[in-house]
DNA sequence: TGCAATACTTCGTGATATGATGTATTGCGT
DNA sequence: ACGCAATACATCATATCACGAAGTATTGCA
């Protein structure tokens, strides 16, 4: 899907997929695979800046003799998805302007 | 709102802006307002790029001394309205995991 | 004369998604 | 033992893009 669409909904896409248990990077790219097509160059682009803005939490764990970083989401991170659902009205009603003259349904 | 949520959003807001009878820079402003907060010099990015890529035409038109710009979707406008629906519906299955997880309710 | 509104333009900056590339380990097949 | 795919994370360069700042020029009103 187009590129720009996908802006603004990576972030929150990477904080719902660590909600709960936590997750890490290949988990993470797998889990949301079937929604949005995420690169690992991406992914741990968003990671870090997630994890810049406080957002998640960071955890090295040694799995079976490879390093893997669990990441959590923090009480910033959840006040990120409440903020994203606020939003989303806005985006809905562009939407619909978008929508609201253009008398062709598919 | 969030910069990256708009991101995508603004392409098919200014198309749609220019239905039907065409319109000016100052106008599609003033009517996109409601909706989205769009500067001068952000709009006029994008009808510069939406022009190159063909998606509307530009014609002057002298009014009140001043010149005036009129915009009017093309074709191949319309499809990309088209295939933004169409991209809508993978957003809202983004969307939908995003939530999804996501017991509280606001 | 001055100022707001109209109307369009250019420039620089910061944010960011992504491909390419690299490093390192486990485990499976032959 | 060897090669290779999968796992797992990291860095860099590039291209796209929204936006503030600043500029040009006109109309009309106080």
């Amino acid at each position: 899907m187009d590129a720009q669409l996908k802006r603004g909904l990576l972030d929150v896409c990477v904080l719902s997929a660590i909600l709960g248990e936590g997750s890490y990077g290949y988990k993470i790219i797998k889990d949301t695979k079937p929604y949005v097509s995420l690169s690992e160059s991406t992914l741990y682009t968003i990671l870090k800046r997630l994890e810049g803005a406080g957002l998640l939490t960071v955890r090295s764990v040694e799995y079976d003799g490879r390093l893997r970083k669990y990441y959590k989401i923090t009480p910033r991170g959840l006040a990120r998805l409440e903020e994203f659902k606020r939003e989303w009205q806005e985006v809905m009603k562009i939407y619909q302007f978008v929508m609201k003259e253009d008398g062709a349904d598919d």
